[in-house]
DNA sequence: ACCAAAATCAATAATGATTACTATTATTGT
DNA sequence: ACAATAATAGTAATCATTATTGATTTTGGT
């Protein structure tokens, strides 16, 4: 993995934004450097880095990608008023494979727990 | 709500399927007893009718909307291998809002806990 | 019962995100 | 350096969903 110029330097880009960027942020960023990069380029190797493990990849409610270069363990809060990503711990929700797959009987491989509602800086917005 | 024949047989479709069909299903069933009926149609009141509380909307990992006639309060596993959506009660992760709530500062209006992984129908079939 | 206003419909076009395809270019091992 | 392999740019195609439009149905008031 990672011996194209573009493949190294998505993954860069991902992994200095904080802010779980999209296919088209990343895009954006990319032709900075690669004016005519493709945007089948970002969505091929989004995908095959997140498949790698080296990022993660994020599913929105609106039907659009976010990446995420933290793979560690946790969870989302997606603010539906400003589309803001923000990490949430994942020990909200301490020991919940375990009791899930006790309950269901299944194997359980992967799962994702995402909160939507107002984040803090709207809600200071909205007082005013 | 719920004055048109088109409505109503969405409706009831929905409420008589436990298997989380998705917008298609619907469709399909739908067209057996109304064989022109429109695919829009079938989208605008599913929609509505989920935003009405009436049923649930369940995005799913393949970018495909699924709908769940049980509102209450519970999760969902899904199977990579039959793609089947089973539910898993609430109690795996108690008090989960209100923690998100509390280190986050925000105000939580909907959460969703989704489980990828091999189902016990599967699991079984792979042993043999 | 009648009629105007509002809601809903069918059919289809448009959209937006994503993937597939193809010819060309870059990278790798020998 | 050279052949084999992989990745790319550019573009077309796909798929789920939404918007549009003009016709039809339902509703609420008289």
């Amino acid at each position: 993995m990672n011996y194209s110029r573009q493949r190294e330097l998505i993954l860069k880009i991902v992994q200095s934004d904080m802010s779980h960027p999209t296919v088209d942020a990343v895009y954006q960023a990319l032709r900075k450097e690669i004016p005519n990069v493709s945007l089948a380029t970002v969505y091929r190797n989004l995908n095959l880095l997140a498949e790698n493990g080296d990022i993660r990849k994020i599913e929105s409610l609106d039907g659009t990608a976010h990446f995420d270069f933290n793979t560690g363990n946790h969870y989302h809060f997606i603010c539906i008023n400003c589309n803001k990503v923000y990490d949430i711990p994942c020990d909200v929700a301490p020991d919940v494979v375990k009791k899930a797959e006790e309950l269901s009987g299944s194997h359980i491989i992967s799962h994702d727990l995402t909160f939507q509602g107002i984040c803090h800086e709207c809600l200071k917005l909205k007082k005013n």
